[in-house]
DNA sequence: AACTCGGGGCA
DNA sequence: TGCCCAGAGTT
């Protein structure tokens, strides 16, 4: 068995129930929840969404709302102003350059205003389920320290990782290393004595071997 | 590559 | 009270 296949397996096990933390029922709203959650926990965004989505629950309802009322809408989000613009603009021009439908590819996604790579990619996994890989700060923490990836830009993790692994292993592995790094392996502190894939970790072999030194 | 946006949740 | 959170745009 490789190493990522090691990977995989023992996150599988670790986390049998990984999915994705947002609450949604279209790809728009999809599009809509993952553009609120930058630097903002899933958590809150769903708080904020569940009664947006009942008043507004489609494009259509969205462009009936100015910036400004956006803004109010998700003022309990962190960088709510920025977001409330994007928002705004996402939806305008949803509507008139791709006919009010979410676009289901890389390049037209990342044309819209406030979705990066790993916006577009989210959307394009969950609600497509068109293969990509998003790389948020877990995935790219994560990937260094197993020594997946050392790539230090985002878009060359997520190359790496798609190389690594076969296509059908993206769209799990991204939630599993999602909830991976929110309960196990943290960016301040990880538990690494808790972690089941510490065997095959580069980050707590040089712990390891650091704490072995000290003695 | 560095800087900016940012209120709420939680210890 | 202080720290952190499913990023993207601009310079």
């Amino acid at each position: 068995m490789t190493k990522t296949e090691k990977i995989y397996e023992l996150l599988k096990d670790t986390y049998p129930d990984a999915k994705c933390g947002l609450d949604y029922t279209t790809p728009f709203q999809l599009l809509v929840s993952t553009m609120l959650s930058a630097q903002a926990t899933d958590k809150s965004v769903n708080k904020v969404t569940e009664e947006l989505y009942m008043q507004y629950p489609d494009l259509d309802s969205f462009l009936k709302l100015s910036q400004d009322e956006i803004e109010e809408k998700i003022r309990k989000i962190g960088l709510y102003k920025n977001k409330a613009k994007n928002i705004y603009l996402m939806c305008r021009e949803l509507k008139c350059k791709y006919n009010g439908v979410v676009p289901q590819n890389m390049e037209d996604l990342m044309k819209l205003p406030g979705v990066g790579r790993k916006t577009a990619s989210v959307v394009l996994v969950e609600a497509f389920h068109i293969p990509a890989f998003p790389v948020d700060t877990h995935v790219f923490r994560i990937s260094r320290r197993l020594g997946l990836s050392k790539s230090t830009t985002a878009d060359k993790v997520s190359d790496d990782m798609m190389k690594k692994f076969p296509k059908y292993k993206w769209h799990l592995l991204h939630h599993l290393l999602i909830t991976h790094g929110r309960a196990t392996c943290t960016a301040k502190k990880p538990k690494c004595p808790d972690c089941s894939v510490r065997d095959v970790c580069d980050y707590y072999k040089k712990v390891h071997i650091n704490s072995l030194n000290n003695l």
